[in-house]
DNA sequence: TCGAATTTGTAAATAATTCTTCATTCGGGA
DNA sequence: TCCCGAATGAAGAATTATTTACAAATTCGA
């Protein structure tokens, strides 16, 4: 018999598979393997596709039907069970406990808690209202690495709103946007250790202008902090030589989320425009 | 509704079963809950009992029917599955439940869940073998808001490693790097919804050159996975009109990391002299 | 834009599971 | 030993799930 898990098989499928059973695939891999393992009629409810749909994506998966396929599922689920590794906290089933993915990950997961523990609610509704502000401009600023998630944040934040500039990586241009930079503006400043001394400079000057600085920082805070306005600090460190920008990506992304909320119809009409964009110049594959 | 688990109340009742239900509640006790996921024909064969015996017990801990009996041990497993990672029902504790804050975090950390869940280890392990291989030279490009996340695995590996390119995101220029590239050589794509027709072509085109492909790309799987060597899935779905690039990261730190553990001293010894280096531009704080 | 091929859902038929009835068995007390 | 009530399982009825057949809808290529 074959040894692959049902999880393995509609990974392989993934390709050959039609809209609706990659719809269908994509709820079963949802809460895994509990969603396969009521009646095909809740299954297909819960898809959203019909019952046949269901029975015909399992034995293109090599089951002889619907009731093979849901041993399978059980005999997966007692291995696992049955099995000590349970306990353990693995985030990659396939990887050793102790192979570095287990291990990052862990890692990684345990700062993504750190930081949204340490979140001050106040401080991320302050920045939200100062970014949601259409009055004001908003700079964007990031250092060597983190200029990387500062233009992430900062392509969304073109879309979803007017007025926000990405101050580039070369410093010898700054004092044109300083110049730039009016009482009430917003300058994102991104930046971690270790951390840079043009920076600093750059948020000194943007402060006594009467720029609002929102800051996006490590847990030991940069020296930005001193003024910005809002200081939102992420959990960094995990098993390597460099930092983690992934909980400073997770705040970036909850806040763009956040400002297109309270934008409300005004982004959405744009993003709406953008798509249709986008589909004029035909540079994007429909998926 | 009752809060009890099935294994609660079959422990309670233990004292008022008959033989043949004891027995039973036995077997349903093994290997919990696997035992009881199967038809209730099943169940009674595996305790040596009759049918109607299951079905009076079920009615005895108080469920209408063996179908609900089936649905609150599935409703357990979900939970008990989920563990690790739902747990925590709320990220941020000073946010309200539903708050964006809270709903987005949820489906981040789901996603990391999901996608770490996914990863094929043997493809993973391909990846950094890839990657680590300074024979190869390692071109990388990104998609229109992806291209900071190839722009993030480029900056660190340009540490860690030598010959690695990264492709600009002004398509004008791709056949240059196209006539560069060898047989052997690397090209990290990152593609995900909506997937770019010019990347398609970069990598057919690279393909066709012998270039070995690594795909970074989402859930439903960029179409050039059809020219893949390496294919890693991210799941990308939040609560916001735009995917989370959260996984994605996750993955790009963990390949970084992973090879730079590989390269071992050599790496170490470029960080080292990288970390000279700019202590003499004195263009960083230490911490 | 049209037509072929594929995909998908509806509905019916087939199969299976679950439930109910009832006769039989078992265990304990007189 | 016999009787009585509870417990149990066999068998069939009722329900529900699964599969099959076919027609509508959709997609894709020319």
């Amino acid at each position: 018999m074959n040894e692959k898990t049902v999880r393995e098989r509609l990974e392989a499928y993934t390709s050959s598979l039609t809209r609706s059973e990659k719809q269908l695939a994509q709820v079963v891999l949802q809460n895994y393997p509990v969603t396969g393992l009521g009646t095909i009629t809740t299954l297909a409810a819960a898809a959203g596709v019909s019952t046949p749909t269901v029975a015909r994506l399992v034995q293109k998966l090599g089951f002889s039907g619907f009731a093979q396929f849901q041993q399978a599922l059980r005999d997966e689920l007692d291995q696992k069970i049955s099995s000590p590794l349970t306990k353990r906290q693995n985030w990659s089933e396939n990887a050793p406990d102790d192979h570095l993915i287990n291990r990052f990950s862990r890692a990684a997961v345990n700062n993504i808690g750190q930081t949204l523990a340490g979140v001050d609610f106040d401080a991320f509704q302050k920045a939200s209202t100062l970014l949601s502000d259409s009055q004001r401009r908003v700079f964007v600023v990031g250092g060597r690495i983190t200029r990387t998630l500062a233009d992430y944040f900062f392509l969304h934040f073109q879309v979803i709103r007017d007025g926000i500039v990405q101050i580039p990586s070369n410093t010898n241009a700054w004092p044109h946007y300083l110049l730039d930079m009016q009482e009430g503006d917003v300058l994102v400043v991104f930046d971690i250790r270790r951390y840079e001394n043009a920076t600093l400079a750059l948020a000194e000057a943007a402060h006594s202008q009467g720029a609002n600085i929102i800051l996006m920082t490590d847990q030991w805070a940069s020296p930005v902090a001193q003024y910005a306005d809002v200081t939102l600090k992420s959990y960094i460190a995990v098993p390597s030589s460099w930092d983690s920008g992934l909980a400073l990506l997770l705040l970036s992304e909850i806040l763009i989320a956040e400002v297109e909320e309270r934008n409300g119809d005004w982004s959405k009409a744009r993003i709406a425009e953008l798509e249709v964009m986008f589909d004029q110049t035909k540079f994007f594959r429909k998926f």
